[in-house]
DNA sequence: AATGAATGAGGTTTCATTCAT
DNA sequence: GATGAATGAAACCTCATTCAT
């Protein structure tokens, strides 16, 4: 399978007419609702015909834009891991104040993957598929490369300060934030059966993310 | 969907004969097979078809057995959180030591989801239905209570020694571990592509093991 | 398919030991079963497993006795005939009144039918077959041959005296009566939709044997 | 499961076009198909690929155009209700002879039974599953009402006429034909067996039908 | 660009029946 | 005599996909 550049699209040009606009309509319409889909029933479960019902289109549409049920789940993937991507690129950190910023990423980090459960849903789907599809794609290995990006200079700047640890590594770090953000949202639903707290409680939510920030940040900070 | 009590299985006592005694193998075999099938595509993908040739039977014995393919994955399901409830009780800590008991639990939990992908694979099929059969199932409500089972006596420990923070809880510590363990896990395929790093790879593992031991320990251990 | 004697069943003699009584009332709690199970769902709609477990026993038991889920239904068929039979030679019937007999027998009838909707629903489905079953059977055969029994003396004997028209034919009589009953118990369910009044009102009931003993007895006696 | 009225389907417009029609025949060679097999073998022994095989279709079309057999079976039901119904209005009755026309409506009825095999199989079977689907149907409650409309001005006029009795109703007059004409019909292969005359031969059927307007006319009459 | 009609492969499940003790 | 285990054929139904306007 292929892929083209997302942002490249046939049917997008600035001078579109209407039919062009009519179509670019359509096919966004199939994308959000193939991203619903396949976010709620992952891409075995996911149904055409829901999605194109979904979409208030037809079975064909789907076809006709993308290709095959395969390349339609492709797309939902990279389009989902741009949003994502240009949602942590807006982040405006002042690197000044190196724990404020974190405390800001790691804030961020949890309020997305609360909000947005389909990212969290295809990322699982797509693990299950050992990355079957994220390995294809040439727009997700242009993303990949920068996904780390917000912490590099905030931690660069709080070893400078000689507030964060020289030891920690961003990686190390990125990946830290990750997995106590993560971990919360993707299990939410076992772990209020197995911990008996609702996860879905938002007061419980400021709790973990509290606490989270605590522990990310005893984890680089220097040692008295 | 009732569920029936793991152990008083109708086709194991202990007095069987050769009869009881195969089907009993046949209804194991099923069940391996149905774990393995489960895990690597999920619920909605894993085949009847596939898991009765695994098992060297046929799509027959399933239903008779354990009656349709829901019934199948909640019996997978349950299996599957009991093995790792009996690993975990299994643990032998000593509290006198907390620090290196801490670690002790770290690494099992870490280890754990390692070997056991199938368990990572199946906990996340589950909470894409938002534990739709975990909800269900009474075996499963019985284990629940007690999955933080080792931490609390190693916690009490390490705080009336003064080791550990008085403020740290159970359940956040709990949390903590489960996170840096398991996102590693779950999500080591799309990090592979993500982070540029082979997640399989063993001493990389190691590396991660090392660094959430000392994330953990930093967020319990009392301030200097 | 050949059928045996129903009386000359290899498992019951006289002098039957403990093991054959046990067989016979197995075999006769299965029998039972199949006429229920039959009568509610037809014969393709019967199911043996439902058969052997409403009859407290199992699959394989059916098989042993009968043979085969056909040779049952045939073995239910010339039980639900032979009932229907001897009932009717059993009506003790005054052929020195024939008009009080005919309405004896009209009334057995319905009331029969009303009793034993599983003859009524055997008897349909062997319709739909187009009789297969009993066109088969030396059983039933043996038993047509007396199906208007009650009615030839009773017939005679109101044509000597002068009450009943000449012309009257037991066989015309025969289905005349068995018309204006067997459609009200057979229909009742379709009727009671389209007919707007519930068939199964005993109320009901006796209205309508009150009009077709009417209707009969019209039919046959002499023009005034 | 609902019904939509039959008249209203969304593959008949007036002005319909190639594909629109070709599809309203695919649907109508369905249901002609499923009305001879199920008419034939019953809602549980009508298969679901015989009928596509006979409709020269496949499997798959039932489903589009019916969703399941169940419904393939409600539309049958409706169908064949609706055809019954409008021939019984067709019927050109002159009710200024009453007797003439109670005649026509006997013969046009046992005719009718004849003629449709497939009307009496399949009321049979709805009987059979207690009227399951007839009163499930809006469709039918619309017919139901209707159902002995061409008997009761016949009567009234009969009655005004001093021909026919006061005492005789429409719902009396209508069942007692219902039963002598239905009954031939539907339990003609059993009767051909206890019976041991031919109902399929037309000399016979001829024989009945004059046996059973006698029956009905003496039965309305008044008395000499 | 859009869509209803059509399809074949394959999915889950059911069923009567036989095996083996 | 009785029964649990096993089976293969076939049933109903679903699904992604293509055809034909």
């Amino acid at each position: 399978m292929t892929t083209q550049p997302i942002s490249d699209d046939k049917t997008f040009t600035s001078t579109e007419g209407k039919r062009a606009q009519q179509a670019r309509k359509t096919k966004n319409k199939i994308l959000t609702a193939a991203t619903k889909v396949f976010a709620e029933d992952g891409f075995s479960g996911g149904r055409i015909e829901r999605i194109s019902r979904e979409a208030n289109s037809n079975d064909r549409m789907i076809y006709y834009y993308f290709g095959n049920k395969e390349a339609l789940f492709l797309n939902v993937l990279e389009t989902t891991y741009l949003e994502f991507y240009k949602a942590e690129k807006a982040l405006d950190l002042d690197t000044a104040s190196p724990i404020e910023s974190l405390k800001k990423v790691i804030a961020f980090t949890f309020r997305y993957y609360l909000d947005h459960p389909e990212f969290v849903a295809i990322l699982n789907d797509e693990n299950l598929h050992r990355a079957k599809h994220s390995s294809q794609s040439e727009n997700i290995k242009n993303i990949s490369g920068n996904i780390q990006g917000n912490l590099v200079p905030l931690l660069e700047m709080g070893q400078q300060n000689g507030v964060f640890r020289k030891e920690v590594t961003a990686k190390n770090l990125y990946l830290t934030i990750s997995s106590l953000t993560y971990f919360y949202c993707s299990n939410q639903y076992t772990l209020t059966v197995f911990v008996g707290k609702n996860f879905q409680d938002t007061a419980f939510q400021d709790e973990w993310l509290k606490h989270i920030s605590d522990v990310v940040i005893r984890s680089v900070i220097v040692d008295a």
